[in-house]
DNA sequence: TTTAGAATGTGTCCATTTTACACATTTAGT
DNA sequence: ACTAAATGTGTAAAATGGACACATTCTAAA
């Protein structure tokens, strides 16, 4: 019934049934190639678009992969090795980045196994103007994407469904606006991710009842119509009123 | 601004731009070893529980872990070494179980940098008597669980919040529940589980308008009181009627 | 300067859902 | 036979969600 890994089985006959020296223990594991790789998405012309570049390996010529490195190197946690690679990539450091699964399948890299963990950012881009773009670095409209490289594809439809998912629970999709956003830029953000229409009225209803977007008393400016007012969400007061959803649904 | 891992750019100089030899460039990756450790929860006496086992390393003698393993021997899939884990730990293959994250931090493991996959897992106590207890195999009480070993609470703690959200939008509580089973018995599944108190009649009455309950025409035996009727979750219907949530909210 | 067009901003009505709450029924146990 | 306790159903009020209309403000073109 319960087989024991022989790994464990040799140390514990050496020690009486208790493993002393773990680090040997460690240094008899199996080790497996670890990479950290980025879904960066970004909002631009009413459209949701993702950080992508061209691959380097000679069998994916001229698709595209996703931003990722290796995520061990220095003894850094997933995360920060996540921060890193933003930070090399496009140079920024504040930006919103949550982890979303790890991908492990035997066939997915074509060089041997390598696993990855998937990591989900959100940035503006208007304050990520790209000034280098090497290999391609650039963005692409998420909607229109086909192959890519590796189980690239995969990744980046997992992260686009846990972003529609989580966007409609949490304020994440502000990390997408710049600071000063109008509501109907803010439904516009809504509708393209989520891929349908929602009524303009009760769009704002729903964000007025939840009282988390601040009037800043200023208009859009140079917009070829009525300007709008201008918000900016009020995290400190989302942080505080935070409460745990309760309500069977499915 | 963009920093190049240093193993690529060595690839690239060789090869013009364009890495041919994959293998090569994998094998000269850095590895860390994987292991992937199952959160298997039980309900039992009105209670949720945890599958643990006593922990074989002597700097945590006493304490607990969760059931792990390495998850690279053979050239499975990480949802394969969970499985496997099961399979190997508790006889049963045909249990609940999804990834839910992956825990890096370098400090982890006493022994070295161990990367861990955490996956959950929900399994039917009644059908599953242990039969092995081989340092100390068994069912804990989640609430009343403090110190573990490694980092395991934490991840323990993180597939309870997984659970407790996840259990509110997608039909898996009845995993943990017998085939038949009374409303009684899935209120207090969900009373456990988000650690609440639900209104009888209303919980009642949300499963009645969901329409995916079968009254399969029994009664409760042996109970202390007027037997309730028993249902089966038709899993079915969920499947063909799974319909995308829409509605923000937070 | 006037006017048309287009987007903003607000409010109402109705249907649905959620919540609070009460009473009759059935069974076990004494 | 009677009590205790849990099952099973219903109803009314409140909150929420969705469909919809109209006046206002600004741009841009005539």
């Amino acid at each position: 019934m319960k087989k024991e890994p022989a790994v464990i089985t040799a140390f514990r006959k050496k020690n009486g049934g208790l493993i002393e020296n773990v680090q040997q223990l460690v240094e008899s594991y199996p080790r497996v190639p670890i990479t950290v790789d980025c879904v960066i998405f970004g909002f631009d012309e009413n459209e949701l678009k993702v950080l992508l570049i061209k691959s380097d390996i000679e069998m994916y010529k001229g698709k595209y992969s996703l931003l990722g490195d290796f995520a061990i190197d220095n003894d850094e946690d997933l995360d920060e090795a996540a921060y890193r690679i933003l930070k090399e990539r496009t140079g920024m450091d504040d930006v919103y980045l949550e982890q979303v699964r790890t991908f492990g399948k035997p066939s997915r890299h074509p060089g041997g196994r390598v696993l990855t963990v998937a990591y989900c950012s959100l940035l503006n881009i208007q304050h990520h103007k790209l000034k280098i773009h090497d290999n391609d670095l650039d963005w692409h409209t998420v909607s229109s994407l086909k192959e890519m490289a590796f189980d690239h594809k995969e990744i980046l439809d997992a992260c686009y469904q846990w972003l529609q998912k989580r966007i409609q629970e949490h304020p994440l999709g502000f990390n997408l606006l710049p600071d000063k956003f109008s509501l109907r830029e803010l439904q516009n953000l809504y509708e393209a991710i989520l891929g349908i229409d929602m009524d303009r009225r009760n769009f704002r209803k729903k964000f007025a009842s939840m009282d988390l977007l601040i009037d800043i008393g200023e208009m859009e400016e140079d917009v070829p119509h009525r300007p709008g007012k201008l918000y900016k969400f009020d995290f400190e007061k989302y942080e505080k009123s935070k409460r745990k959803w309760v309500g069977i649904d499915f």
